[in-house]
DNA sequence: CTTGAGTATGACGCCACAAAGAACC
DNA sequence: CGGGTTCTTTGTGGCGTCATACTCA
């Protein structure tokens, strides 16, 4: 047993908050989070199963567990054994979903329960109510489940595949949360001394029915996308590359293994820079979740090649440069989400392997060019006309203004004479 | 742990005027 | 079209002010 959650402290944590950089288990993230809009949206995802300490980014197909890019290393990155395992990329996931949208973003769900079944949608909640409330269920990874969630994928139907594969990489980061959902030893109405408190030091009600569950947990049924990095590209796991100096290009690496990889139509790559042709799914989906607010253009479909061949290259090539220098320009945000949407109404996209090696091409050119940029870029103030700085130089101020010749002065910077 | 006061830090505007650039003849 | 004149804009540095972050009792 690891750390407890950093809201009840009795419970184990499953998602890490990074607004509040907080660990916490699955009933507090909803109350937590439930609060009021603000607090709804924080960005979570998984924690780390290994170390308990860090958001998880990474999720092991096979060992079907959640890694922090740390564990994720020395789990994979050393052991020849295990380099091998298929991996995806957790994301992020914001709001406070649904009971019926928490059972669809948990996409490892489709494994164990039908979530079309209601009456399996309300075992779902009276299982998660369970553990909420229960010290003694175990956490341990689903070893018992498993059929796996990518030939599932495979064999749906388009609109299953948009379903199933929006809500598993938009909220993967709750895949953790399957082992709890298979559970079925757990009575329903069980409880212990570790149920979390109120603040008003009263026993929280435990959500053993449907309604109850509902009540407490149907805040806001929709799952939003806040940022750029949830959209298209670097998760927030990755964002400390954007200060490194190879951070440009690891965001462009993982834009290039997309589109090396987006020849794979159909085809579902669990590895962990996932097929292209899967996140343009994804970016689909997300719009059609959130869609009478964003676009209105629902049927076309945004491919995340097209977007990072040109548009996402110079867009996170500018964000990272803002974001090292602190500045922002009105076309930052241009060429930032925004200006992806307006792929939506683009047609389907697929690049053929000469635009694969020109899109590498363009990329090593813009690395390039970044570099150089950055190892010329000055920071100290550059004199355009030495003249007026001389003159600047040699002119009387009054606290520290230019004043009128032959007025009085209380500096001047040739004498450094003060006359007060 | 919270709160208020004090301190540190950075951004920004002000000033006059020579130089640069634009507009006009 | 080129040169001269006039007008407008720009840039220069030190200081004060303000806002924000931080520290400490």
């Amino acid at each position: 047993m690891g750390c407890l959650c950093d809201f009840c402290g009795g419970q184990r944590p499953m998602v890490y908050c990074r607004s509040d950089a907080a660990s916490l288990c699955l009933a507090c993230d909803r109350n937590v989070h439930s609060a009021n809009a603000l607090s709804r949206r924080h960005s979570r995802t998984l924690l780390c199963d290994r170390c308990y300490s860090q958001p998880a980014s990474i999720r092991c197909i096979e060992e079907s567990i959640s890694l922090c890019q740390s564990c994720d290393w020395n789990g994979h990155g050393n052991s020849t054994s295990s380099s091998g395992h298929k991996r995806q990329t957790i994301r992020c996931y914001s709001g406070c979903p649904s009971a019926t949208e928490l059972a669809r973003i948990w996409p490892f769900v489709l494994e164990f329960l039908p979530i079309e079944d209601s009456s399996c949608e309300q075992g779902i909640m009276g299982l998660l109510s369970i553990n909420e409330n229960s010290t003694s269920t175990n956490w341990g990874p689903p070893q018992h489940c498993s059929t796996s969630y990518m030939e599932d994928i495979c064999r749906m139907n388009d609109v299953e595949k948009v379903n199933a594969t929006n809500v598993h990489i938009a909220s993967s980061s709750m895949s953790t949360a399957i082992p709890m959902l298979c559970r079925t030893d757990q009575p329903a109405d069980s409880t212990d001394s570790t149920t979390p408190k109120s603040s008003d030091g009263r026993t929280k009600k435990v959500a053993n029915s449907e309604d109850d569950f509902y009540d407490g947990f149907a805040v806001d049924d929709e799952l939003t996308f806040e940022n750029y990095e949830e959209l298209f590209g670097a998760s927030h796991a990755h964002s400390e590359h954007l200060f490194d100096d190879v951070g440009i290009d690891s965001i462009f690496e993982k834009k290039e293994n997309s589109a090396a990889n987006s020849n794979c139509q159909g085809e579902f790559v669990a590895e962990a820079s996932s097929a292209g042709q899967v996140k343009s799914i994804q970016v689909k989906r997300s719009y059609d979740i959130s869609a009478d607010s964003v676009m209105p253009n629902q049927g076309a479909k945004i491919d995340y090649n097209m977007s990072i061949s040109t548009k996402q290259a110079r867009s996170s090539l500018s964000r990272t440069f803002s974001s090292l220098t602190g500045e922002s320009s009105a076309s930052d945000y241009q060429d930032c989400g925004m200006s992806s949407m307006l792929l939506v109404g683009e047609p389907p996209y697929h690049p053929t392997s000469s635009d694969i090696s020109i899109q590498a091409i363009n990329r090593d050119n813009a690395v390039m060019r970044y570099k150089e940029k950055k190892k010329a870029r000055m920071f100290e103030k550059k004199i355009r006309y030495a003249s007026r700085k001389t003159r600047a130089d040699s002119r009387r101020r009054v606290k520290g203004r230019f004043i009128k010749a032959g007025e009085a002065f209380d500096y001047d910077p040739l004498s450094q004479a003060r006359t007060y």
